[in-house]
DNA sequence: TATGAATGAGGATTCATTCAT
DNA sequence: CATGAATGAATCCTCATTCAT
């Protein structure tokens, strides 16, 4: 909730504004993240920001809708081709490699998102009772999974929905990390298909799938 | 690095400040955490702070120190007693086990470990090259385990090592996330390392392992 | 002092900012008052608001004039009228009446004369020389009076005068403290001239005068 | 409310304080005050002053009770030693004078008063219900008066008490408005009381009285 | 060594006023 | 003339750190 003026504002001066508030936003938590630095970058008057934004509040907020948004966009992008004709791994598969893309185009925007996961009382007051999203999200994807027969009948969705995010937060780990290494990003999403899968351990009677 | 006034304070006056300083790390980020909170906290006048730290980092690098010889010295405990005589399997039982109860034992601990990791700067000035630490852990593990011929072959250890971890991050997110789920402890990492194990396919002639 | 262009305005819009300026003084000390508030309420631009007024004093000494102008006009009516042929005590009466419904109906005009009174500075600099204007004509009532021998010899003309003005503001003050009270006005001003003219000492041998 | 660190500092940088603050809220209202400026006339450091006080609320709140106290004692000396045997126009004499003189010694502090009592908002939140006690102090007395029957029993009590109060602050007007004038203050409280007691009609067979 | 007062840099926010269109 | 965005000075307040006792 920008004010009108922000909306207003010519393209290029308004993404300065975006780019310096995810510089300050990336380094540093909300509370510590300066509208000095975030003027000063974005070569705008401090008197200015108060007529874009009501507040530092506002702004953040605005900031983490915009991540949000990026976000699921560049992933539906991606599932909604697939989401008829692939099988459960060939959709998780889809699914981590977006995620692992868009970690890997947007890693400044990750560290806000992790700073965000870290403020419980904020969290809640940005995020409200979207909380648990993209854990319901890999649930329902598992119950369907199961429903198709394509999944041990035995595994626990629940247990299972909270591995498979987690292994999302891995990846982007991985990434955040050091944005260095330069795997191949299919050779990693394998790789990690591969594990959920079929496990790690050995067990002769297995023929070796894919990998 | 506190100074020696710190080590020579009466065991519990020094107690006192740990604890007052775990509580607002706990529940403020490095910067928006406040001596003076803390030192109201522990009940000590602000100028002798100065007497024990150098400056606020001094205090949290020590806050840090600690959380991390405790978990380690945690975990070390059970993993030590068995680090002979079990499997790869069991060995990573234990040591979910073990850090899923640190992490249900030591919620305030958690939450400052989290905050740190989303402060890339300071992150890395505190912890500095010890980063990996717990990846090169699991990496190690997993490596004797494939010698021991316990796992399956094709398996990247670089990528399983990522993957332990992660989930190792999963079950401290579902403790961080509400204190209040009582699962059994022991049922939810049986699951977690069912899937560890055997993956989540359905495979026609897996026989049913444990669960 | 505004500029010509401000009274170029339609009527309607001069008067919306009249009132707006009104409201926003009422509420708020001259420093305290907001041109935002302002010109928000009056439903103009922020710099319109330059193109009819200086600034901020500019309007405030407008304001003012306005109202010593309204209450002026709004006295003096009643007055004309019966200045020949009424006594002073009568006179005085129509007086008190006419400050008393001009307070009753103008309530946040009140408000600003009541703020201007406790800001010096700012005081002097806007009525300046003005000043006693109120006094000095109860002064020259009295002096009339007291040429026709309607008054006591013995009271002292300044004090007097003095004295009157100071119930005109117990008035207001009753006024201004919450509007709720309806009394008749007729009464309460008949009541406070009773005193005036009588005092409140018992006094044996006084005929019953009106009341 | 201020701190105890305010009341353990040496008498006369306390002093300091507090005559810097007088200056500035004699001056400016309270929203218009600034701490900058008081900080400055009383030499301490910005810093400081948060350290004697929640807040500005804090330090007004506290000269106004300073105020308040100042002016009861002041008056309650003169008042507690007549009490018993003073008939109420004696009474009314000795308050009136007493009432002057603090004005005449104190004329700061009445600004304040002043500023106050035109700001309902912050009034209410300082005085809350105090409000009419100078009014109803005025009904007490002259309801005593009354019973012993030195008052002329048609005089409407509610009425005649808002007249005493306004005749004080026209008194503390006088002074208010230029402190030059050096009239005795006995004689003007005199000729204040002359026309309480008997009004300012001319009437035949009155009896000169006193004056 | 303990204390707690003193300090001032730094941050968010407000608002009158200017200016370009 | 109207508009409303741009500006920056000014204000309150917080807090780490220093310092005198």
């Amino acid at each position: 909730m920008p004010k009108d003026t922000f909306f207003n504002l010519p393209e290029d001066k308004r993404q300065r504004i975006i780019d310096a508030a995810i510089d300050e936003f990336a380094q540093r938590s909300f509370h510590d993240a300066r509208i000095t630095a975030i003027v000063d970058t974005a070569g705008i008057a401090k008197g200015s920001f108060y007529q874009y934004f009501k507040d530092k509040k506002d702004l953040f907020k605005y900031i983490i809708g915009l991540i949000a948004e990026k976000k699921i966009e560049y992933v539906n992008e991606d599932m909604m081709r697939h989401m008829q004709d692939y099988s459960f791994f060939q959709l998780l598969r889809e699914l981590y490699l977006s995620a692992f893309r868009f970690a890997k185009e947007n890693q400044r925007l990750l560290s806000i998102g992790i700073q965000l996961l870290s403020s419980p009382d904020l969290y809640y007051e940005i995020i409200g009772e979207h909380r648990n999203t993209s854990i319901e999200f890999y649930a329902r994807l598992l119950e369907k999974g199961m429903a198709a027969g394509e999944l041990d009948p035995s595994i626990d969705v629940a247990v299972a929905a909270r591995i498979l995010a987690g292994l999302s937060y891995s990846m982007v780990d991985l990434i955040y990390e050091d944005g260095k290494l330069d795997f191949d990003d299919m050779a990693i999403v394998d790789q990690m298909l591969y594990v959920v899968e079929n496990g790690i351990k050995r067990q002769p009677q297995r023929r070796q799938s894919g990998m």
